[in-house]
DNA sequence: GATATCACTTAACCTAGGTTAATTCCTTTC
DNA sequence: GAAAGGAATTAACCTAGGTTAAGTGATATC
């Protein structure tokens, strides 16, 4: 893909949150990746202190537990803005590694260089302001979701949010997501027939 | 308490926080409340579309599930920001509550004038903006404790995370914080007992 | 075409935590 | 000081989900 391409992606979808981001972002150094199905962005661990836009494509957010479990935190499809808020904040290890589920095409700025431009453009700051509130929300009510609902009820709601994933994605990574074992996804999947 | 004292202990947290932050937001509207313990600051369900400032005291976020269990989303000494973000960003009902645990001084701001100070001063933004990725990135360890750690587990780092809490608050508002019930909690704390 | 390999299912068994209820121990309140 | 309500404990029982393992298709590899 062009590379004006990709960098239109990126306005389209600045523009779409509702700001005017004043287009000197697409003056700042980037590098474009695309990442092969099952290959990581970055792992858990790694000081991913670059920001990242996802094109196009599927990633989950995944970490491991110190048992070697996998835990899916989170799944994105393009185009959309992912990466470790914290590893790029606090320049720690990123908590999670980011794992594309489908052959992805993601561009990548360093951290340093959009909060310095963040620094100068107001307008740039508000659209981060957005952003974070957005992703906030959206972790407000998973969280909530964890503590209520029952793990039935999960994946359901799972269905609903990520529509069409349940059958492009593999079982173990929703159950990871939903936090169960896939014998225990497997299971509810089976009694959910039966109704 | 002196108002003014009041908005000096707001004006110190945010130089904390390694802000300068303009003195004009002092100017702003200011309402101080007093919340004595068990009341609420606001309930589930309103629109809660003020910023708070917890000044002094201790509040709990408890939210309420379809069944009537309530369930503690997080603990918060003062002195501290509160508040629903989701409420106030968005003008929608608040998904929990915010329920004083000791007698507690809040001071209390409408978001649109706090809003409209930030288009205006850009280190008031960035004041935000530090203070979502300090709440966010506070959620993204709580939300993986969730799915990681057994309840055992989840009580001794709430012990850690909030030191004295454990024997200053009820059992049950820890057991519906760690997402147990009260009758678990006691059963593992007889088990640690024990050991 | 034979054989690994991997995702998924199914079944048997186990355990953490939920539910209900009885008991004790505190506070209030009169 | 008696009575009543709430908080915590303990015990008996139940259930959702974990664990292990065997079996079934698929897809990949030779």
């Amino acid at each position: 893909m062009e590379q004006t391409q990709l960098t239109n992606s990126l306005q389209t979808y600045f523009n779409r949150l509702g700001h005017d981001i004043d287009l000197s972002i697409l003056t700042l150094p980037v590098e474009p990746h695309s990442v092969s199905k099952g290959d990581y962005l970055f792992q858990q661990g790694d000081i991913a202190s670059n920001f990242y836009f996802l094109s196009t494509g599927l990633v989950r957010y995944v970490s491991v537990s110190d048992e070697g479990k996998e835990f899916t935190q989170s799944f994105v499809k393009g185009p959309s803005v992912i990466g470790s808020t914290k590893s790029m904040v606090t320049k720690l290890k990123a908590s999670f590694g980011i794992q594309a589920l489908e052959d992805s095409i993601v561009l990548s700025y360093p951290w340093a260089s959009f909060y310095e431009q963040m620094r100068h453009d107001k307008n740039f700051l508000e659209f981060y302001v957005k952003l974070l509130e957005r992703i906030f929300i959206g972790k407000e009510e998973r969280e909530s979701a964890f503590m209520k609902h029952s793990a039935e009820r999960r994946y359901l709601d799972f269905c609903v949010a990520f529509p069409g994933l349940k059958d492009t994605i593999q079982q173990q990574q929703i159950a990871s997501y939903i936090g169960i074992t896939p014998v225990a996804l497997s299971r509810i999947r089976q009694k959910l027939k039966l109704c």
